[in-house]
RNA sequence: GCAGACGUAUCGAAGCGGUCAUAACGGGGCGCACUCGAAAUGCGUUUGCCCUCCGGGGCACGAGGGUUCGAAUCCCUCCGUCUGCGCCA
């Protein structure tokens, strides 16, 4: 959500930020926002006049009361009556008019990035770099619920009796993995001097409508039935619903947290839960990162919060790539983004392991989330937000990167502490 | 989950239909004075949002509604906190 002082004083940029992410229908929505939003501010004056003389008028009512003038008063009452029938339709129309401007700005993009490629779509996203040899070993390498049945290590049939498709048990050494991999990251973020935090897996509506369209949440939150309460589908939602309506002061900036939690989606729609085994499922567990700072520092924070990621990945040996969204892929909220890609041997290419954005003061002016300086002054935060892992996705990565032509698995010198000592499954 | 009490500035707290919202009173913070310095003392200062013809105006007493010419104050719904009981890892 951008400003619309900003809006107001530059249609212009407003409108070729719209052209670069290929959104040109919502061109004409600039005008039409600038229209309403003159003609609310008019509204408001016109209705804050008349609150001000039925306030004078109120006054003197109360004077007259307590002077015992009763016959006075009941004269002055009916001057007030006169306006309050047109008192209430202008605050209605106000507050139609608000909510018509807000429901505009909501969907007019952030201002991204100047660095961020102009493209249509994800084909046209770019790559940055590479980390580690993508390495195609002589042997083949199965599709990764083969290898974790080696193991004895899932059953997704069971799962699927007692929750349905897009559900699985993990068992044994392979579950353990799973919980080692979390329990490093979160070690691994900590020692970068992020704070830990368990948020509540649950939140209320109004956290939601705060931090996703209603479109979004239709295709992603489960909903408890009978309460108002919705499963996260990422601690991204209950993390930065803390900070909701909150001023910091500015000297305990930036706020850096790592926070760990199984996340829930109904993947509802485009893709449906095509992609076999623990790729893409309803349920799986995540180490996110989140930083709340100072506007002139989140281009700083973002290269150091995607960075995190890649370090991770290449401490347990798994070769990486950053690629750029490009405009047109962009999430609208979205001032810059980059996904982390690991490798798969099997299917020889790069695939989604962690996405890392910069919102700038978008999200933090939809939530309300302020910061105070030491003259007193407010403005709205910076906000990114980046995976450190998710295990399951992680799992295929790791277990196709590691698969040796015995079948075993070695374990990354980072994970054996966590592995009671183990450095291979076999 | 049940019952009761409560929700007002940075904190504690008064106000219970108009004279009470830049909010009494007290504490804290900050500035100044006194002091070699500190403590103590004294003086001052300390909410946010919106509109503006920059004169000013409006809104907010947990949130949202209602009654009223007028609501922190009365009524309703919701949220939260505390206490007791119940239940539970």
């Amino acid at each position: 959500m951008i400003d619309i002082k900003f809006l107001r004083e530059n249609p212009d940029a407003v409108k070729e930020n719209i052209r670069k992410k290929f959104q040109d229908e919502k061109i004409e929505l600039v005008d039409e926002v600038i229209k309403l939003d003159e003609e609310r501010r008019a509204t408001q004056q016109e209705a804050d006049d008349l609150k001000a003389l039925r306030n004078k008028i109120s006054k003197e009512i109360g004077t007259l009361m307590q002077q015992g003038r009763k016959e006075e008063a009941e004269e002055k009452k009916k001057e007030v009556a006169l306006d309050a029938e047109k008192l209430a339709a202008l605050d209605e129309k106000q507050k139609e008019l608000e909510e018509k401007t807000t429901k505009i700005m909501m969907v007019i993009p952030n201002i991204i990035d100047p660095t961020v490629p102009i493209g249509k779509d994800d084909s046209e996203n770019v790559e940055i770099k590479r980390y580690g040899d993508p390495v195609v070993p002589d042997f083949e390498i199965p599709y990764h619920t083969e290898i974790m049945e080696k193991f004895n290590g899932i059953d997704i049939d069971a799962a699927g009796k007692v929750a349905g498709n897009g559900f699985y048990y993990l068992m044994g050494d392979i579950a353990r993995l799973h919980s080692a991999v979390i329990a490093y990251a979160r070690d691994f973020m900590i020692d970068r001097g992020f704070t830990y935090c368990v948020p509540p897996f649950m939140i209320r509506s109004n956290v939601v409508t705060g931090v996703m369209s209603f479109a979004e949440m239709d295709a992603m939150m489960y909903k408890i039935e009978g309460e108002d309460l919705y499963l996260i589908g990422t601690s991204e939602h209950s993390m930065i619903g803390k900070f909701i309506d909150t001023i910091t002061p500015e000297e305990q900036l930036p706020l850096t947290l790592t926070s760990y939690s199984p996340c829930f989606r109904k993947e509802k729609g485009a893709h449906g839960i095509e992609e076999r085994g623990v790729y893409r499922i309803h349920q799986f567990e995540k180490q996110e990162m989140i930083v709340v700072c100072k506007p002139e520092e989140s281009k700083e924070w973002f290269d150091k919060l995607w960075q995190n990621t890649v370090d991770l990945f290449r401490s347990m040996d798994i070769p990486v790539r950053t690629i750029e969204c490009c405009s047109g892929d962009l999430a609208d909220l979205k001032v810059k983004s980059y996904d982390v890609e690991a490798w798969s041997p099997r299917q020889k290419k790069y695939f989604e392991v962690g996405s890392c954005s910069n919102l700038g003061d978008a999200q933090a002016r939809r939530l309300k989330i302020r910061v105070k300086d030491k003259d007193g002054n407010k403005y709205f935060a910076h906000t990114l937000n980046n995976t450190v892992v998710a295990p399951p996705r992680m799992l295929i990565a790791f277990l196709e990167n590691h698969l040796q032509a015995d079948g075993s698995v070695t374990i990354p010198e980072v994970l054996r502490p966590y592995m009671g000592g183990k450095s291979v499954l076999e």
